[in-house]
DNA sequence: GCACACTTCAAATGCTCATTTGAGAGGAGA
DNA sequence: TCTCCTCTCAAATGAGCATTTGAAGTGTGC
């Protein structure tokens, strides 16, 4: 007689989903578990029997997002492709998983609040994740920048492309305000990108160029 | 008979510059008055008998640190001087003050976290320090890029530059796990803004130009 | 000395929240 | 039917915290 909607699927299951959204709204500490269990339609006590507490939920849910997002690369590119063409793909890639809300949609939010607010129990994972999206792009920057590039200039190059990128997770805040009429989501994606494209491509390039950028 | 340093100054005035620190590392729900009030040598119910609750101190550090920190400008270039001199300095100044461990030195850290997890009472003062700074870059970009740019082409190159500084900031965690051996902080600010506006003097000058970045 | 305002203090007070408890519901196997 | 075993539930429990209280200190003008 139990409806077939709600309760149908796993308790354990419906209490990951949903804690991953509530974390990612409100970070660890504000999180409660109240909310966590009302929204999952669960009682209070069963993050406790499932989980243990709160941490360990919390450490449950970022290996679930890890295996619910397997593929961190564009798919739609092959490695052998321009190193242009690459670094379009990881662009967009990066800025649509930054702004889904679809289904693994509060891990980017997740990963941008621990980015900038870790907590103890994810360091390692965060890295495995960095690390590899680090790697890509590095090897892409170093095949476009020129052949007087230090692995500095390669490394910051890097960083440049992907605070580009990450700037309009963590200070949508601010856009929102700054910019009322102007949404910055999933929807601008495909505009941010070809923006961020460009403006990189030239950094970069000038980047290996051995004259200084404004005291020529 | 009580000892000349510690207690010497205004509880009020210890209370306001300890805050700032405590509310910067931990944010705001995080911090507490027991800590605040320890840190300051001062009683717990000082917060309530100054300024009346936590988040009325929250707003009055707030104030505080705009007041101390009036120049958000770099003093040490003309309004008149080309583009490029006053992108650099830029740069530079907005970097020192995300690094700065100096006098408001929390001032960055609280502004980078509000940016990305803003609370309630702060949002207009947040705007009118934000805009002054996007106002600035914003002239500065103008100068710089070509006449074929538009002005989201103008937008999107002003956050390209501000994204790249904030980066250092917002994932400063991260860029010290993942490079462990190498510090980024305020000794490094020079090279950071030498690549920075190196990048972006090359990202914005090619956005102004009318072939796209990449299928030349 | 004496009243008075301004500050500080230690000890409540009460709230929110994570965690625990102990009592069941439901189903599977004998 | 009886017995486990798994899972859910409502109601404690207790810790951490912001806030309040009422009793002192401390100085200033008289």
């Amino acid at each position: 007689m139990t409806p077939p909607s709600g309760r149908s699927r796993d308790t354990r299951q419906r209490l990951l989903e949903v804690a991953g959204e509530v974390f990612a709204e409100r970070g660890f500490r504000d999180a409660t578990i109240q909310e966590i269990c009302r929204r999952a339609d669960a009682n209070i006590a069963a993050v406790h029997y499932h989980f243990g507490d709160k941490e360990e939920l919390y450490r449950t849910v970022i290996q679930y997002a890890e295996q619910c997002a397997p593929e961190n690369a564009p798919a739609d590119v092959a490695p052998e492709a321009p190193a242009e063409k690459r670094l379009r793909a990881h662009i967009e890639s990066f800025l649509v998983r930054l702004f889904d809300e679809g289904q693994p949609a509060w891990f980017g939010k997740l990963m941008a609040r621990e980015m900038s607010d870790p907590t103890p129990g994810l360091d390692v994972i965060v890295q495995e994740k960095v690390r590899v999206s680090y790697r890509r792009v590095e090897a892409i920057v170093r095949e476009l920048v020129g052949s007087g590039a230090s692995d500095d200039d390669v490394r910051a190059c890097v960083l440049s492309v992907q605070g580009q990128c990450l700037f309009y997770r963590h200070c949508h805040p601010v856009l929102t305000r700054l910019f009322p009429d102007r949404p910055f989501g999933r929807e601008e994606v495909p505009e941010l990108a070809r923006h961020i494209v460009r403006f990189s491509l030239a950094g970069i390039r000038a980047t290996g160029r051995p004259r200084k950028g404004a005291a020529g």
